[in-house]
DNA sequence: AGCCAGGACTGAG
DNA sequence: CTCAGTCATGGC
């Protein structure tokens, strides 16, 4: 079956509606980063208030988060949720930045960097996505919740289906594209957020005429 | 008042 | 290995 012009139907369905995302919301790679630990399960409003209070703080590079004692920098972040939590992942992440080079440009160069940034507490398959699809311009397909419930819903995967089998889902179809694969994850998570809640309410979404029969 | 949010990890069985 | 429990604030 080949799903790519499948897949580009929707996109270009997404697009045509909603227009382009700018996604990452960041100013900088390393905000990406943060951004992208911070939002685990979590509110964006909410990861805006946290990066927020880090740039009021003037501690928003490697070396003055480090520098922090990780309760001070869990107070920081506290709207963000699971504070606590974040704190240790973010210097986790730093640890490994710094260990590295020190500059998000420098992790370019670090070999198998997926799999080393696994390797990181606190980092996953989404957040490492995360990074390296729109920190780094690697071209790795994000999936997350909404990727998951969309095309279930339309019942082009399983419910259950595993994070890698969907990413493999869209990158077997489609060829490498950084801008591509940076829009689409965008249009899917501003569909899901307005549209694919887990109560559906599917009568304005864009990708209703896309529905197969029920 | 609940339910939910752009996950990841842990312990139990 | 699957899976319920844990982490937590803020918007609706």
């Amino acid at each position: 079956m080949r799903r790519a012009p499948l897949l580009r139907q929707y996109f270009e369905t997404l697009l045509a509606a909603l227009g382009p995302s700018g996604w990452w919301p960041a100013d900088s790679p390393l905000e990406v980063a943060i951004g992208a630990i911070l939002t685990q399960n979590t509110a964006w409003s909410n990861v805006e208030r946290a990066i927020a209070a880090l740039k009021d703080a003037a501690v928003l590079s490697p070396e003055a988060l480090l520098a922090l004692p990780e309760e001070t920098l869990a107070s920081l972040i506290r709207p963000a949720g699971y504070f606590r939590v974040k704190a240790r992942r973010l210097r986790h992440f730093l640890s490994f930045l710094t260990a590295h080079g020190g500059t998000m440009e420098n992790l370019r160069h670090v070999p198998q960097l997926r799999q080393r940034l696994l390797e990181v507490p606190g980092i996953g398959p989404e957040t490492a996505d995360s990074i390296l699809l729109y920190a780094l311009d690697v071209p790795r397909f994000v999936v997350d919740t909404y990727t998951r419930r969309i095309f279930h819903r339309h019942g082009l995967v399983p419910e259950d289906i595993g994070y890698d089998e969907l990413q493999a889902f869209f990158e077997d179809a489609l060829s490498p594209d950084v801008p591509l694969f940076q829009e689409f994850h965008a249009l899917i998570v501003r569909t899901g957020k307005s549209w694919c809640r887990p109560t559906p309410r599917c009568t304005r979404c864009p990708l209703a005429p896309l529905l197969p029969p029920s």
